[in-house]
DNA sequence: TATTGTTATACTCTATAACTATA
DNA sequence: TATAGTTATAGAGTATAACAATA
């Protein structure tokens, strides 16, 4: 091949071995993909989350759903609120601040929904990944997210 | 193990096992700690992006890059224009419509700042991983990356 | 004092539609 | 007719500051 190959290195993508850039266009198609599976229902990625994270722990705040989902206690508002107003979730005070999340009957349908429609998103992605490479990427993701500062 | 297992199973987070969250999670981290690097340079992300890629592909044209980066043609109007207005990049007609995109001599200099910076922070992050892993991660977010619909 | 929920607000990134001028 | 660049605009998601009520 000698006499074949290019004399000038052929031109490379800069990003294509960084890993946060690589990340971040994975994590859009993924993302798009997620928001396009679960239109049907009427809700975005963040609050199915809401909805499975409730019904695996009923009784959390919002303060708590926030900590444990990184969204900040003001962003939690509307997201919230739109479930109560959807007659998913309810809540009862719990002190005169703070308010236990649970999940109303149609809330429990659509959790159950929701995790149909988010296993087949999954199913689409873990299809092109060995069932070995699906589990080192997961390892790997969760030792990302635990760095945090410099 | 099975008497001191416990009757009712620990409430697991949801989220844990989904690739999707994961990815949307890690990908969350490496991005602010990628914008906190290079705040010192006074650019974002997507901007750095694209001093990289012109760098190492002069000529490109707006719509080249964008196609590239996964960013729409009008989204990058402003960020041209403020690489333009910072005299990081030039651009020099190639058709009436066209325009050709190179680094000035202030944007190899931030080029070369920009990959000090990057490698900095990638290695934060690859400080966590086996190089097998991180090699492993790379390849399964190409995969992931080449999945579009359904 | 610290925390919960809230309002208001701003910023970043993305998405669509429509226009012009060129090809 | 299709493409490059542009404008205008809207929508997600996220960030900070400040406030009232409560602990």
């Amino acid at each position: 091949m000698a006499d074949t190959a290019p004399i000038e290195s052929p031109v490379r993508d800069p990003m294509d071995n960084l890993l946060g850039y690589q990340l971040r266009r994975a994590s859009a198609v993924m993302m798009a993909h997620l928001a396009a599976t679960l239109a049907e229902t009427g809700l975005r990625p963040p609050e199915a989350t809401i909805l499975l994270v409730v019904e695996a722990t009923p009784g959390l705040t919002q303060s708590d759903l926030g900590r444990l989902l990184g969204i900040k206690r003001a962003n939690m508002v509307p997201l919230v609120s739109g479930l109560l107003a959807a007659d998913l979730v309810e809540r009862t005070p719990v002190d005169g601040r703070s308010h236990a999340l649970s999940l109303t009957t149609a809330g429990a349908a659509m959790a159950e929904r929701l995790r149909r429609l988010i296993d087949k998103h999954e199913t689409r992605f873990a299809a092109v990944l060995d069932p070995d490479q699906r589990e080192a990427v997961l390892a790997a993701l969760r030792s990302i997210r635990e760095v945090r500062e410099s």
